[in-house]
DNA sequence: CCTATCATATACATGCATGTATGTATGTTG
DNA sequence: CAACATACATACATGCATGTATATGATAGG
């Protein structure tokens, strides 16, 4: 319950400055094996099926040096969850470094927004932990948190975007960021149950005429 | 409970073709009370994490009743689904039923999708069911089944009433259909994620958006 | 009334994933 | 090299939901 000494989650030093780094590093080393098998684990098997065990032995371990690594399932998820936000937020960054032309910009960040759900394991991952904190209190807030950050960050480039080209939104912009992304993975996960519903073209297609309703609000 | 009054129907065919109909009644009422129970249970915990336990619990019996009327979990979740589906298909129609006039047709069309998660528990659950499709085959398979009646019955509608007004639609009508059910939901379980992140004005408005866009193809 | 059959309950056997507690080997310090 | 710490493995205890096999009590037929 309580923290009796040092409160920094880190391990302790103590008598060994320097002499531990060895064992930091393969610390270091296991967690990163874990975070991958987690990340393979989890989108072979869905964040609920997904067995700590498969990670473990996935990343050549078993369930001891994972319990010696992370709390629960729901420590490590979030672990890559917030790998993948940073990850995102910088591609986004990336794009957009890429192009000084306002008009290009645009037509970047709409390109993106096509393409938010290529990665389909990531997609319905994040449904699916979606749905799982809707109904755990716990797991809720945490990813509350977290999503808090992209979305505001999604709204913030829309907006900058916008900005440059001396218009604004029709809408919030977070409230747009976020549509954007909850449709294009609604939109895959229908083409997952039947790929004759919505073809990858006409996912583009609406994908575009949304982001043209949504955000530049052309009529 | 039975109604003991006259020996009635009774003393007809000798092996009893009639005679059991008072165990075929019984046996039918239970079943609905199951298929409440379940409607319920499912509501409050979801798909995966429903107990049988406690759907018989609710419907007044134990388990044993439930297994000499149904399979298994999924048995009953499909049997709910047709209900489900077969009702939100009638509703439309009355609603359509309702008006004569094309112009009046689309916007109450348009009013019903921005109504379609108003249910929320039968929203989530929808979307949690399609979630465990994907990653299960046999439910897969009967999933795609049903949803395909529903989607061609949308399509058709939206086409018809189009063409009631001397348009069509600038993209597949089916698609169209599928689209505006999965952005709803979607859209809706943002909202539970985080409602601030999608008010429910902020929904009906971009649902509005997105409606125009793709059916009515305004600009 | 008596018996066969049906609807439902009860009890059990199973399987599975979690978390914990303890063992062991390897690394680290003095 | 002795003493200790760390990283990880192994084994177990627990809980929980499923499915099945069997028992019980109601119902209908004769």
């Amino acid at each position: 319950m309580n923290i009796p000494s040092i409160a920094s989650s880190a391990r302790r030093k103590k008598t060994a400055p320097l002499a531990t780094s060895r064992q930091q590093a393969r610390t270091a080393a296991t967690r990163r094996k874990l975070l991958l098998a987690a990340e393979q684990t989890f989108a072979r098997d869905g964040y609920e099926a997904a067995r700590l065990e498969d990670i473990a032995a996935r990343a050549g371990y078993t369930r001891g040096a994972f319990y010696a690594n992370f709390d629960s399932k729901e420590d490590i998820f979030f672990a890559l969850l917030e790998q993948w936000v940073a990850q995102r937020i910088s591609e986004v960054n990336v794009l957009l470094g890429r192009h000084d032309n306002p008009q290009q910009r645009l037509r970047a960040l709409r390109e993106h927004y096509a393409q938010i759900a290529k990665d389909r394991r990531l997609a319905l991952l994040s449904l699916e932990f979606k749905l799982f904190a809707v109904r755990h209190p716990e797991a809720h807030a945490r990813l509350r948190a977290r999503q808090r950050g992209l979305r505001s960050c999604g709204g913030d480039i829309l907006r900058r975007v916008m900005r440059s080209l001396g218009r604004s939104l029709p809408t919030s912009s977070a409230a747009a960021a976020t549509a954007l992304g909850a449709f294009s993975h609604a939109m895959l996960l229908e083409h997952l149950v039947d790929s004759s519903s919505l073809s990858d073209s006409e996912i583009r297609h609406l994908l575009g005429l949304f982001f043209d309703a949504v955000v530049v609000g052309e009529r």
